[in-house]
RNA sequence: GCCGGCGUGGCGCAGCCCGGUAGCGCAAGCGAUUUGUAAUCGCUAGGUCGUCGGUUCGAAUCCGACCGCCGGCUCCA
């Protein structure tokens, strides 16, 4: 008779041919055996550890979403005969399915898959597993072609497996797909669910193959789990920058303009002043050197570079005239080389780091295009920093000082980072693509971070090493990229001469430490929610006069704070006061003065902060010198006044 | 580029299925009100219904193509 270990290492006599659910029920779904997840209804041959897997838990969830993603397939299947089933995995917080449909649904289609599924929830039906000779899985899935082809190849990749060997299938009621499993035992164990998007997607990922109609949904272990994440939807929302972008009056983008283009409205043009002028004057103070190239260059540059062997097709087609063809620049990297090939250098200039806010156009496909957040035209905080090899290591980890200090600014805490290294198609030989990668790893193991390794992923000049960061509500954005570079030097034939006399190679850092600066905006909106910190708020002081002959009062109030350096604004509307703090509040104007005889009277105000916060009896100069301060300093956090 | 959805005054939307030459809210302008911490009241103006073509006596509405946006796929920073 077999035992199962429990995991707090008690033990349990199973009867002979008995599965291990009957010791797990009723809070399992599924079992942890020996470390594999497998159904309740595994039989152990042995004494087995037995772990009891819950909905809640992430293993639990992965087999909520995939029966879950069944059931669909299973739904859909009932409504529209005919339906070939491909893939359905369990993803981030749902799942999806994709399928051959013999016509096309619409999201309306959903509700009604909705209303099948919860059908068979209800019908109780067991999953049941079977072991099948192959020959069989292909007669019990006859017609369904996908599943033939998965079954065909599982053969193949097998090698040399006899004929005799077996598929697993999953079943409930009639319905049948191919699965290695492990599933809820009956379709009543489902969790809480909801069906969400439409989406196309090619058979195996391949442009070539048929196009399937793939149906997102979400599914969580409790009706509350739910709610929680359709509330980080909402959330999410809420904070979307495309939308805050156009309340708050930052930017936009004109049909007239073209896809992935933007203007930047006032508002908007103030906040990329105090970003621009941040990173800049940061740059200068870390040793930097400030350059300015222009927007497009003649097609020799970019042969020399290789950006056209190897990165034209995400740059815009060539311009000519009679001198031939000129490109708009993708990268702002050949024309930092040109400045450095400017002059003969020696060791002593170096190392160089050329900086520049530079605007570069890329031709993103046009599905990939999204806000600020996916552009074709967008300026990079871009800088090359020249050395000599002996240097590389030291250079590199300044980069990443420097990477942490900018983001702790705004907010960001810890990184994740990543070493990416190079893909197939380079402009780079082994040896060198060795040294480079070397370099990074030394930096990365002396900076005492933490990083992944990802195989193949690096810029086709070289390996790189990006930096993620955390924002307000959780999500990751990669942000810094710092790609090592032994190629373009080779390329441009860049040398120096070295103190023995002798002409040598540099070496380059290509780092962008916020990207562009249109897609870190966009993160920066969506971490603050459109509420940013004092310094890059695009007004910061404004001023409400309770009736018109106040009016004046603000004018003066707002000139002593602009001699202070804030920005003020003043609301010479005639509306009514509440409607005016209603209008400050929804720009999500940092502080505002409500201004009436009372104050004046008084020669005290009464401040209220972005929270609604109200702080009466305040000096004006006093509170004009704490807002300074606290631009000044770049602080994250509201001054709380009176306290 | 592909699949699906959407495109109506500056913004958010209704009307479209069942063709009969556009409607609401906010914003704007004007007037009244002169107001004390998230919407005072009234009036006015503003739209070739994304573009082009087709069907029809008649198209925002039906059909087609194109453009753009959104969600994915693909690619990638």
């Amino acid at each position: 008779m077999p035992k199962l270990i429990l995991p707090d290492g008690s033990r349990v006599e199973l009867p002979e041919g008995e599965p291990v659910g009957g010791a797990l029920e009723p809070g399992a779904i599924a079992a942890r055996v020996d470390g594999e997840l497998r159904d309740l209804s595994f039989v152990p041959e042995a004494d087995v550890e037995v772990e009891p897997v819950e909905a809640g838990s992430d293993d639990g969830l992965h087999v909520l979403r995939h029966s879950t993603a069944h059931v669909m397939a299973q739904a859909v299947c009932d409504l529209f005969p005919g339906t070939m089933y491909a893939i359905g995995p369990a993803v981030q917080d749902g799942f999806y399915y994709d399928l051959q449909l013999p016509r096309p649904v619409s999201s309306d289609d959903l509700l009604d898959i909705e209303v099948r599924m919860r059908e068979i929830v209800a019908a109780d039906q067991p999953f049941v597993r079977e072991e099948v000779e192959r020959s069989e899985a292909l007669q019990r899935l006859a017609g369904q072609d996908f599943k033939r082809e998965i079954i065909e190849q599982l053969g193949e990749q097998e090698g040399e497996v006899a004929s005799g060997d077996t598929v697993t299938l999953y079943r409930n009621s009639e319905w049948v797909d191919l699965c290695l499993g492990p599933h809820v035992p009956s379709t009543a164990r489902l969790g809480t669910f909801k069906l969400t998007s439409l989406a196309g997607a090619y058979w195996r990922g391949d442009e070539k193959r048929p196009q399937l109609t793939r149906i997102y949904g979400t599914a969580w272990a409790t009706q509350e789990d739910l709610d929680d994440y359709l509330h980080r939807l909402e959330e999410a929302e809420r904070r979307d920058h495309r939308k805050l972008g156009r309340q708050l009056d930052l930017f936009s983008n004109p049909e007239e303009l073209g896809p992935g283009l933007w203007v930047w409205h006032p508002r908007g043009g103030i906040f990329r002043k105090e970003l621009e002028d941040y990173v800049r004057n940061l740059h200068l103070d870390r040793g930097y050197d400030l350059v300015v190239t222009p927007h497009i260059a003649r097609s020799v540059l970019w042969e020399t570079s290789g950006h056209l062997a190897k990165f034209a097709e995400n740059m815009y087609p060539p311009m000519h005239d009679e001198q031939g063809d000129y490109y708009v620049k993708p990268m702002n990297c050949p024309f930092h080389v040109l400045i450095y090939k400017s002059q003969t250098r020696s060791y002593r200039d170096l190392p160089m780091r050329l900086s520049e806010l530079g605007t570069i156009y890329r031709h993103e496909r046009l599905g990939t295009l999204h806000g600020l957040l996916r552009i074709r035209g967008g300026t990079q905080d871009d800088s090359h920093i020249i050395c000599t090899p002996d240097q590389l290591v030291e250079e590199i980890l300044k980069v990443f000082d420097l990477t942490l200090e900018i983001h702790s600014t705004f907010g960001f805490g810890d990184p994740v980072v990543n070493l990416s290294t190079l893909p197939g198609q380079t402009i780079v030989d082994e040896a060198m693509a060795a040294r480079a990668t070397e370099a990074l790893t030394n930096a990365l193991d002396r900076s005492g971070l933490a990083y992944t390794v990802a195989e193949g992923e690096g810029a086709f000049y070289g390996p790189k090493v990006d930096f993620h960061f955390k924002d307000a509500i959780g999500r990751l954005w990669q942000l810094t990229t710092v790609q090592c570079d032994f190629a373009l030097p080779e390329r441009f034939d860049m040398e120096y001469t070295g103190e023995d006399n002798q002409r040598h190679r540099p070496v380059m850092v290509h780092r962008a430490i916020l990207g562009t600066l249109e897609r870190f905006s966009a993160v920066l909106i969506e971490h603050y929610a459109g509420a940013f910190p004092l310094w890059l708020s695009p007004e910061q002081i404004r001023f409400v006069p309770v009736a018109d002959r106040h009016l004046e009062h603000c004018e003066q109030l707002a000139a002593r704070a602009r001699e202070t350096g804030l920005r003020p604004f003043v609301d010479a509307s005639k509306e009514s006061v509440g409607k005016k703090i209603r209008a400050a509040q929804l720009m999500k104007a940092p502080y505002t003065l409500v201004v009436g005889d009372r104050d004046i009277e008084a020669g005290t105000y009464t401040v209220r902060d972005r929270d609604g916060n109200e702080t009466p009896g305040l000096v004006f100069d006093d509170v004009v010198a704490a807002l300074a301060e606290e631009a000044r300093s770049r602080r994250l956090e509201q001054t709380r006044f009176g306290s």
